[in-house]
DNA sequence: CTTGACTCTGTACCTATGTACGGCATTTAT
DNA sequence: ATAAATGCCGTACATAGGTACAGAGTCAAG
């Protein structure tokens, strides 16, 4: 029950490039090739892009999904020191974004203190 | 008290190149360039600089940064406007980054149930 | 005055994540 | 049997944000 690279491909919204290109990462291997170098691809395949698919949209670069999926039979422990350092990264994002959006609001009701629209507040407290 | 531009890469811990590149990508201008074209830079080039660096690790791009760094002469409307747009746009990466959040932490409070360390939770639910 | 450290411009290269295309081989539909 | 579709490989391009030279000019110390 293999499949040809664009069965593949239109199965899953993607280009067929896509799949040459995970297969260069290194992210999924080069199926059977029976007749004259054409790729044909077992399900286990679909399932393993379907997986680097939600794993991207977790944050994880193309990088460290192939850790993921080298890790698939390692201990709990590796794989949940990687998920461990992707939250740690997204939560100190968010805590800049948080400070920048303090900063923001207290810039725009300085706006809205101010009479003189020739001279904005805001461009003197971004001033270092 | 103007500077050479190794002077201040060196004082804001960048290299040269970097210098350079801000100029072309227009975030900085070219300073007066006395002796045979040699740059020299005043101290707000240090400010300006510092101020996209700040702005870089809040995780806006090099172009936003340009539009922030051309407000300084608008009139405060325009100012408040493009104030406003950041704010949102700040507002819906934190939204993203907290759906994130919440993703990584159900991942991993998996993890935490697990006895098992031979085998992680994370890798079954990422798969499909 | 020579040597070594800077500086200039311009271009090429790098990573990440694709997208697109040229040129040729093969398969499938008519 | 032939034309369209699909496949292959290799390479170039795109964006963002740099990084690294090459080759030539200039400045500063001994």
């Amino acid at each position: 029950m293999s499949q040809t690279i664009s069965k593949l491909a239109k199965k899953l919204n993607i280009s067929v490039e896509i799949v040459r290109f995970y297969e260069r990462k290194g992210l999924i291997s080069q199926p059977e090739k029976p007749t004259h170098g054409y790729r044909h691809y077992p399900e286990e395949t679909a399932d393993r892009i379907r997986f680097i698919h939600r794993s991207k949209e977790l944050g994880f670069t193309l990088d460290e999904i192939g850790r993921l999926l080298s890790l698939a039979d390692s201990p709990c422990s590796q794989v949940q020191a990687l998920a461990e350092d992707k939250l740690a990264m997204v939560q100190s994002k968010m805590k800049g974004l948080k400070r920048l959006e303090k900063a923001l609001e207290a810039l725009l009701s300085q706006c809205n203190n101010n009479d003189d629209d020739t001279h904005c507040p805001i461009i003197d407290s971004l001033q270092p």
